[in-house]
DNA sequence: CTTGCACGG
């Protein structure tokens, strides 16, 4: 081979960790079989040091290496240990994810020996396997986030356990700060307990006169039929009865070193170490930098796959995107096609999130025989997936990034990773046996990145969190205690987004229509939406649309079936533009029940639009809970539609300028119909759409048209003006 | 004029 690509070994290897094995539900006999294995994992020697922690301090934060079993374990551990109480109390675990949700709580029901949904259990959206006798139980970090908004104090909880937190997405920073704040209240309130408790065990003492100021205790002669029967409730000025309510404990889970900054922030929090099971990973970078990483992947793939057996495991490529997964694909084939008798043959693997389910699961199945698989990878399989048989990691060193910023609006771009990030990938390689690890960047390089990657919170919108914590009583964001705290101009422009919604007053404080937009697991614009189907009479066309808007693609465009699929989509097209295609769409979807083969022929992502059915039955639970009617339809006259959305996108509109061109009306940039919409290379006056993303150029994303006299109507403060254009 | 990293409710 002429070219080839020129590594060196990096000082010191790097190590990662052995999964566990799955196993099939069988309770007792079986719980007692995983003992032994249990009692192996390297945590099972800090037990008790863990366990005292907790009784000691009100937060501990636990670093442990991946395949130390500190996920699995530590919520036993506290289980065994007495800090819960049967039908009463309960120890939440919250996962960043839903399958690692769900998984888990399988895997520790089994450990324990009870059936799932009993002592061990857990709750995700659409989905809850708990009842009255869990003790334990694993969840989302998203859905405790809305449990705080229908029990503020976390009543149920004795202990919160927040997992991966060293991840910072956005879900767990929030909780991070509304549990610190839980925290103080539940304390303040258990200490009400404590001393109600002295003052009735002293008959001497007049309970009234030792009370903290703003509460009282209720007698038991003045009060209703559900008071227990004994002793007195105790009654807090803030939160009402809180009778029996103690302190929360909290333990946060990292992974990663990393763990001051979490100790700080809960007031030196105990940090304890607990150590991984490791295999040791060869780490290499590269002697020059490389100009293209796409043809440097390409390369090192086929310089691992000639110069070691290809028995020596498959390939895990990180890339971007599926427009470099794509390309890689492509080259790979291109090479493998061409190579020897006798040379092993080489099968390329694309995984990302948007690739149909049977197209991601050839991942995890062997290879055929004399033949090795290449992984083609983006982020999802640094943290969400974990795929058997890799030993050797190529590592591009640049992933996807979406940022935020109120001056330019929402990006998409190509960035450098963080170190961590870097570390992160390269264990991939050591989770069954001794790997390698090859970065497409120097050894300078790596030294210039980034620490650890900016927390999510700091790059996206946050109208949504804004509205949340002014729902979950927190009325001074701007003072709000952040673990990292957004730009300020990031918060005011979530402000200015809710008050321009009117889901907050002139005084920024929560309106009736805002707590009621709070209730609802969107983004505040689509709430609004719904909010303004009432009285235009089609809720059941909007809470359609809506639902078909919370999946990024309703269709899958594979690179070479483009014109195909363009056709396809040609079939549910309406002049009106794409949220009316998509709402032939789903009618169309549900004609057919979904049929799998319909899905295929029309480019159709099954999946996806499953989801889309789940968030339209809850919405519409949700919204008849509200005593909204549901039912109420426009029939065929779907301008009323159009004019709904408005009344949530007013911001998201733009002109045709005299040139052709679109130019938004919030902030005269120039804005691109996506190439994917109806409305592409469409002419019409206005135009709104559901986001604004800039990649190479400012794209418009699900794009329909729109009255220009509907925009001023919308918001006349804003926009009344264009009314005389 | 030709395109969407990953998640969560």
């Amino acid at each position: 081979m002429a070219k080839q690509v020129a590594f060196q070994n990096a000082n010191g290897t790097e190590t990662k960790s052995k999964p566990t094995k799955k196993t099939k539900v069988d309770y007792k006999a079986r719980a007692l079989g995983l003992r032994a294995q249990r009692e192996n994992l390297p945590i099972y020697s800090a037990r008790s040091a863990i366990i005292s922690k907790v009784r000691e301090h009100s937060t501990v934060v636990i670093v442990g290496e991946t395949g130390s079993g500190k996920t699995t374990q530590i919520p036993q551990y506290l289980l065994e240990s007495g800090f819960t109480t049967y039908g009463q109390t309960c120890i939440a675990v919250t996962q960043p994810r839903r399958v690692a949700a769900t998984s888990i709580a399988k895997r520790v029901s089994e450990e324990v020996g009870t059936p799932l949904g009993a002592r061990v259990g857990y709750t995700i959206r659409f989905e809850d396997c708990s009842s009255e006798k869990t003790q334990l139980k694993f969840c989302t970090d998203g859905l405790l986030l809305r449990e705080i908004l229908s029990d503020p104090l976390l009543r149920r909880y004795t202990v919160v356990v927040l997992d991966e937190a060293h991840e910072r997405t956005l879900r767990t920073d929030i909780l991070l700060g509304m549990l610190k704040d839980i925290q103080r209240e539940r304390k303040r309130v258990a200490e009400l307990n404590a001393e109600a408790e002295r003052t009735q065990h002293n008959e001497y003492s007049d309970s009234r006169n030792s009370r903290a100021t703003g509460t009282h205790i209720k007698f038991t002669d003045e009060a209703e039929d559900d008071q227990p029967p004994i002793g007195e409730a105790v009654v807090d000025s803030v939160y009402g009865d809180v009778t029996g309510i103690g302190e929360l404990k909290i333990i946060v889970m990292s992974a990663t070193l990393d763990a001051e900054r979490f100790s700080e922030y809960f007031d030196q929090a105990p940090i304890l170490y607990v150590a991984g099971r490791q295999f040791p990973v060869t780490t290499y970078f590269t002697t020059q930098p490389q100009s293209d990483y796409l043809d440097a992947a390409h390369l090192t793939v086929l310089q691992i796959h000639t110069e070691t057996p290809s028995t020596s495991g498959d390939i895990l490529v990180f890339l971007s995107g599926q427009e470099d997964i794509e390309n890689v694909e492509r080259l790979l084939r291109e090479s493998a096609a061409q190579f020897p008798k006798g040379v092993p043959h080489l099968l390329p693997c694309p995984i990302f999130a948007a690739l149909p389910q049977a197209q991601q699961s050839l991942v995890f199945e062997p290879a055929p025989e004399f033949t090795r698989k290449v992984i083609l990878a983006t982020n999802i399989a640094e943290t969400s997936l974990t795929i058997p048989g890799i030993r050797h990691v190529v590592d591009s060193g640049v992933h996807k990034v979406r940022g935020f910023d109120p001056r330019i609006g929402e990006s998409l771009l190509v960035e450098p990773i963080s170190k961590s990030s870097a570390r992160q990938r390269t264990g991939r390689a050591g989770r069954e046996a001794a790997g390698f690890c090859y970065r497409l960047y120097t050894e300078a390089d790596f030294a210039q990145l980034d620490e650890d990657s900016v927390p999510e919170i700091k790059r996206c919108q946050l109208s949504m969190v804004v509205l949340q914590l002014k729902a979950a009583g927190v009325n001074d964001i701007l003072k709000f205690d952040f673990m990292d705290r957004p730009s300020k101009r990031a918060l005011k422009h979530a402000l200015l987004e809710l008050y321009a919604l009117e889901a907050l007053d002139d005084k920024g404080e929560l309106t009736q229509l805002g707590r009621w937009m709070s209730e609802f697991p969107l983004e505040p614009t689509y709430s609004k939406v719904i909010y303004a189907s009432q009285k235009l009479g089609c809720t059941r066309e909007v809470i359609d649309i809506v639902s078909l808007l919370s999946v990024d693609s309703l269709f899958y465009i594979p690179a070479d079936k483009r014109e195909e699929s363009n056709a396809a989509q040609m079939t549910f097209r309406s002049k009106d533009g794409d949220h009316l295609t998509y709402l032939n769409l789903l009618r169309a979807y549900n004609k057919v029940n979904g049929d799998r083969e319909w899905c295929h022929e029309h480019y159709v992502n099954r999946r996806n639009m499953r989801h889309v059915l789940d968030v339209r039955e809850q919405l519409n639970r949700l919204c008849t809970r509200l005593s909204l009617d549901t039912s109420k339809s426009c029939g065929a006259e779907l301008d009323a539609v159009l004019k709904c959305f408005l009344s949530g996108f007013f911001h998201n509109c733009a002109l045709l300028q005299p040139d052709g061109s679109y130019k938004s009306l919030s902030g005269s940039q120039t804005v691109h119909i996506h190439p994917g919409s109806s409305m592409f290379s469409k002419k019409v006056p206005a135009i709104f759409y559901d986001q604004l993303v800039f990649t190479n150029k400012l794209h418009a994303r699900a794009v329909s048209a729109a009255d220009p006299l509907w925009i001023a109507q919308a918001s006349p403060k804003l926009y009344g003006r264009i009314s005389q254009l």
